[in-house]
DNA sequence: TACATTAACGACCGATCGTTTGTATATATG
DNA sequence: CATATATACAAACGATCGGTCGTTAATGTA
C-alpha cells in the first residue's frame, strides 16, 4: 500500500483545489494508485479522512510558515517575517490550490459538524498567534502603544489572505508585491525604529 | 410558475452559502415550490442557470453597493463610502451566505469554463472600479501623489473581503469594526485634508 | 505444514445528481 | 368550438457518489 502519509499529502493537495467535500474517494484512489475500498481499512469514513487531512495541513502550515518566522528576532521583525513566510508559501506553490485552509474554510463555514469545528479552531489559533506577535512587538516598544492587537492582526491576515483569489483568477506575482508592501508600509508607520524593517 | 426573477433570487441566496455547483436543482426546486424538470423550460442546462444567477448577483451588487457609494461626493469620500457600503451589505445580511462572489470565486477559480470566465470578469471589473475611485481621489488632490492605484485598491478590497470568513466562523460584528477602521486609518494617513473623513 | 491475522481488492448497494422524455393543463388563436 | 402553443409536471435514465461485503493474497506463528 501507499503509505498513509502519502495518501494524506495527496488529499490535502487535492482539497486545496476542489475542497474537502468535492474531493471524491474515487479520484483520491486513482490519484494514489489504490482502490476506493482500500481506504476503509485506514479510515472509518470520509469524515475521519477529512479530519486527518486537516491535521496534516495544520502540521504542514506550522512547519513551513510558522516555524521559519520564529527564527526571526522577536518583535516587529518576527511579525513581518510571518507575513513574508506566508507569501513565500503561496509563491512557491507548495499546494496546487495555493492554500488548503482558504478553500476549506469557505467550504465549511456554514456546514455544522466536527469538520467545521476543527477548521474554526485552526483559524482561531492562527488569528491568536498573529495577535500574540503584535503584543510582543508592542511590549518591546517596537510598535506604538496605541495599536490594538486584534485590529492589527486582522489587517495583517486580511492583506495576506486576499492573495489567493487574485493569484488564481488573474495573473499572479504582482499581487504578491502588493500584499508585501501593504503590510510593510503599515508596520513602518507604526514602528518607532525605522531601521528594524526594510525600506521597500 | 414562480417568476423567473424570484427563482434567480433564491438561487443567488442559496449559492452564497453552498456555492453554484453545490446548489442542486432538486433543492432549488423545493425551495421555490416548483419541480426539478420545470427548470428546463427556462434554462437550457445548469450552466446557463449559473450564468444567469451571476448576472443577477452582479446587478444586485451594483444596485446595493456601488450605486449608494456614487451618491457620495467624488474623491476620497466616495472611496470610503464604497467600503462602508460594502460593509453595510454584509452587516444587513442581505444574502444568507453574506457574499455571493466570495463563495463562487473560491469555488470556480480553478475550474475552467464559461462560469469561471464570467466570475473572473466580474471580479476584474470590481477591482478596476476601486482603482478608478483611487485615481479620481488622487486627481483631486485628496490622496498623496505617491499612492499606487493598484496597490491601494488591493488593500481596500482585501480589508473588506476578509470580513466574510470571520463573520461566518467566529462571532460577528467586531470584525466589521476592524475592517472599517483599517481602511479609514489608511485613507486618513494618505489624505492631506483631515476634514474629509471621519475621525473614527 | 496448518492456521490466524491483516491489508487490499472487485463487486455491488442505495441515494442523489443533472438531464431527457412523454404528457397533462392552461391559454391564445382560428 | 376546435386547434395550436406554451408551460409545468411526474417518471425515469445513466452517471457518480459514499459506503458495505465477501474474497484473495501475503505474512507471522505454532
Amino acid at each position: 500500500m501507499r503509505s498513509r502519509e502519502a495518501i494524506l499529502a495527496q488529499a490535502v493537495g487535492l482539497a486545496s483545489v476542489e475542497g474537502l467535500e468535492g474531493l471524491s474517494l474515487g479520484k483520491l484512489a486513482t490519484a494514489t494508485g489504490t482502490s476506493k475500498s482500500g481506504f476503509f481499512a485506514h479510515w472509518r469514513d470520509k469524515e475521519q479522512l477529512q479530519l486527518d487531512a486537516i491535521e496534516w495541513a495544520v502540521r504542514q502550515w506550522t512547519e513551513q510558515v510558522v516555524a521559519p518566522a520564529l527564527r526571526a528576532p522577536a518583535g516587529v521583525r518576527r511579525l513581518f517575517a510571518l507575513h513574508e513566510s506566508r507569501l513565500r508559501f503561496y509563491r512557491q506553490g507548495v499546494l496546487p490550490g495555493r492554500c488548503f485552509f482558504f478553500t476549506v474554510q469557505t467550504e465549511f463555514d456554514d456546514r455544522p459538524g466536527p469538520v467545521r469545528d476543527r477548521v474554526a479552531q485552526a483559524m482561531g489559533d492562527w488569528q491568536t498567534f498573529i495577535r500574540r506577535l503584535v503584543a510582543e512587538a508592542k511590549a518591546r516598544g517596537e510598535l506604538l502603544d496605541g495599536v490594538d492587537d486584534a485590529q492589527l492582526a486582522y489587517e495583517v491576515d486580511a492583506l495576506g489572505e486576499r492573495v489567493i483569489s487574485h493569484i488564481r483568477l488573474y495573473d499572479g506575482p504582482v499581487v504578491l508585491v502588493h500584499a508585501r508592501r501593504a503590510v510593510l508600509q503599515r508596520l513602518r508607520a507604526l514602528c518607532p525604529d525605522p531601521t528594524l524593517l526594510p525600506e521597500d
